[in-house]
RNA sequence: GUGAUUGUAGCUCAGCUGGUUAGAGCGCUAGAUUGUGGAUCUAGAGGUCGUGGGUUCGAGCCCCAUCUUUCACCCCA
C-alpha cells in the first residue's frame, strides 16, 4: 500500500515543528499577559451544535463522521434516499467560537464572569485547498464572554498588534460594525437581505462598482434601494471622514448610529491608551461571512512589502447572542483568531523566522564500546542534571557515522571517551565548527557548556 | 460545488512528432581514511513512469475514468 494523508492535510517535520511553536507560544503568551486562561475542547462536536452557526457555506464545509456500528448496513445497495442525519450525528469542529459558546452553557456554574479564555486547537473544513487554505488547521483563539464593555474590543486590538509587533510581521487592521452594515440594509427597506449586501459591498474592491451592483440587483434589490447604496461605493478619506458621512446616512437608524459609536469609543479609546499604535482602518466594505456577528468585525491581513500574502491571517468580532441558542440568553462575547498556520507561511516566505539552530542536543557522546557507553552515559547524565542537553549515539557504530549523524542534527560539540579519557578521567570534546579538540574534565566540560 | 493545473528514483526535475535496456543532480550505502564530520574521488543500491481501463505492431508520451498536487471562483483562518 502506497501512504498518503487526506487532501489539505500536512506533516510537520522536526524543524518545522519549533517555527510553529515559536508562533503558538509568542500568542499563547501574550493571552496569558492579558489574563486569559486556556480550555480545550473536543475534537468532534455534535452535529446539532455546529449546523446552522456558520451559514449555508458553513454547514456545507463541515466534516461529518459516520456512525459506527455499520450505519450502513440496513440500507438498500443502489445508493438510498438516505438522510444524512440518519447516518452521522457528530462533525469535526469548524471553529473553536461556537464549541466555546457551547461550553459556556455547559459550565455556566463553575464559570465566573466575565470570562476570559484562550484555546488553541485544530480545526477542520471541507474546503478545496489552495494557497494558505487548509482542510485541518489551527486557530488560536480569544474571547470575552459575559462583557458588553467596548474595552473588551480595544484589549483585543491591542493584543493583535502586540502578537505582531512579537513575531515580525507588518500587518493593517481593519474594522467595521454589523450594525453600521444593518443600518444600511434598513435605510434601503431591505433589512433582512443584509448578508447578501455586505457579501456583494465586500467585492468592492476586488470585482469594481458595476459588477457589485449587478449582484445586488441579481439578488432581488430594486434600483432604488441600489442607488441609496451610491454613498457607501464613494466612501473614501480618513476614518473621521468616513464615519461622519456615514453618520449623515444613517442619522434615523438607531441601530446604525449604535454601530457609530461603538466604532468612534473603540478608535477614541486606543488613540489615548495606546498612541503610539498604528490606527485601524474603518472599513464599511468589511462584511466577514459569519453569520453570529453582531457589532464589531475585525480583521488583520499583512502589510508587509516583503510578502504577497493576501487572505486574512486573524479576525473577530463581537456576537450578542451565540449562546442563547443553547439555552443562556442575553450573554455577549467577543473574540479574536489568529490563523497559526497562514501566519506561518508568511513567516516563512519573507524570512522572519528566529534562528532556530543549536536548540536541541549542545553535546553527543561517541559511543565506542559496551564500556565506554556505560562510562559515557554516566557523564551524560551528569550534564543533563545540570541542564545541558545531551546525547549518547545509541549503536557501537563506525566513527564516520557518528560524526555525521552530528554533523548532519548540527550538534556543536562531540564528545569522545574511549580506554584513554576512561583512565584519566578525561573527556575530549571536539568543536564541530571549527575542528578544534580539547581534553577537558566534567567540571570544564560544564562550564564550557553551561 | 465550478474552472484550470500537476504526478517519472528518498528529494528536485530531464525524457524530442509514440520506437530497443527510462536518465541527471542532490541525498543514501560502501570504499579511498579500522579514534574523527563537512570537501574531493571511486563504486553501488534504488523505478509495476499516481492508479485502473482503452487505442496501437509498440505507450512515460495519445484517449477515458479515478485519485493526488497546485491555483482561481465561491467562501474563509
Amino acid at each position: 500500500m502506497k501512504p498518503g494523508i487526506p487532501k489539505g492535510t500536512r506533516d510537520f517535520s522536526p524543524e518545522e515543528m519549533i517555527r510553529r511553536n515559536h508562533v503558538f507560544h509568542t500568542i499563547q503568551n501574550v493571552y496569558r499577559k492579558f489574563g486569559y486562561v486556556q480550555i480545550e475542547t473536543p475534537a468532534m462536536e455534535n452535529l446539532t451544535t455546529l449546523e446552522g452557526k456558520y451559514g449555508d457555506e458553513g454547514d456545507k464545509l463541515l466534516f461529518r463522521i459516520l456512525n459506527s456500528g455499520e450505519p450502513f448496513q440496513k440500507l438498500s445497495k443502489p445508493a438510498p434516499e438516505v438522510r444524512t442525519s440518519e447516518v452521522s450525528e457528530k462533525g469535526l469542529r469548524y471553529d473553536l467560537t461556537v464549541p466555546f459558546a457551547r461550553y459556556v452553557v455547559m459550565h455556566q456554574n463553575e464559570i465566573t464572569f466575565p470570562f476570559k479564555r484562550f484555546q488553541i486547537q485544530p480545526v477542520w473544513r471541507a474546503d478545496r485547498p489552495q494557497k494558505g487554505r487548509y482542510r485541518e488547521f489551527y486557530q488560536c483563539d480569544a474571547d470575552v464572554i459575559g462583557s458588553n464593555s467596548l474595552l473588551n474590543e480595544v484589549e483585543l486590538v491591542r493584543i493583535i498588534i502586540e502578537v505582531f509587533k512579537s513575531l515580525g510581521i507588518q500587518i493593517s487592521v481593519r474594522l467595521n460594525n454589523r450594525k453600521i452594515l444593518a443600518g444600511l440594509a434598513e435605510l434601503i427597506g431591505e433589512p433582512e437581505k443584509i448578508i447578501d449586501i455586505t457579501v456583494a459591498i465586500d467585492k468592492l474592491e476586488k470585482i469594481g462598482r458595476e459588477k457589485v451592483v449587478e449582484e445586488l440587483l441579481n439578488k432581488g434589490l430594486s434600483k432604488d434601494a441600489v442607488q441609496k447604496l451610491q454613498p457607501v461605493f464613494d466612501m473614501g478619506g480618513d476614518n473621521d471622514t468616513i464615519l461622519a458621512s456615514l453618520e449623515r446616512m444613517l442619522k434615523d437608524s438607531e441601530t446604525g448610529m449604535k454601530g457609530i459609536f461603538e466604532m468612534n469609543f473603540i478608535l477614541d479609546t486606543l488613540k489615548d491608551v495606546y498612541p503610539n499604535d498604528i490606527v485601524p482602518v474603518v472599513d464599511v466594505t468589511l462584511a466577514r461571512g459569519l453569520n453570529y456577528y453582531t457589532g464589531s468585525i475585525i480583521e488583520v491581513k499583512v502589510d508587509d512589502s516583503r510578502s504577497e500574502f493576501s487572505s486574512s491571517i486573524c479576525g473577530g468580532g463581537r456576537y450578542d447572542d451565540l449562546t442563547g441558542i443553547f439555552g443562556l440568553p442575553g450573554v455577549s462575547g467577543v473574540g479574536i483568531s489568529f490563523g497559526a498556520d497562514r501566519i506561518c507561511d508568511v513567516l516563512e516566505e519573507i524570512g522572519a523566522f528566529p534562528d532556530f539552530s543549536n536548540i536541541s542536543t549542545r553535546i553527543l557522546f561517541v559511543n565506542f564500546g559496551q564500556a565506554e557507553a556505560r562510562h559515557c552515559l554516566k557523564i551524560v547524565s551528569a550534564l543533563r542534571d545540570k541542564g545541558i542537553y545531551a546525547e549518547l549515539y545509541p549503536d557501537e557504530a563506525k566513527m564516520k557515522k557518528q560524526m555525521s549523524y552530528a554533523d548532519s542534527r548540527k550538534i556543536p560539540f562531540v564528545a569522545l571517551v574511549g580506554t584513554e579519557e576512561m583512565k584519566s578521567r578525561k573527556i575530549t570534546v571536539k568543536n564541530m565548527e571549527d575542528g578544534s579538540q580539547s581534553s577537558l574534565s566534567i567540571d570544564d566540560l560544564v562550564a564550557k557548556l553551561g
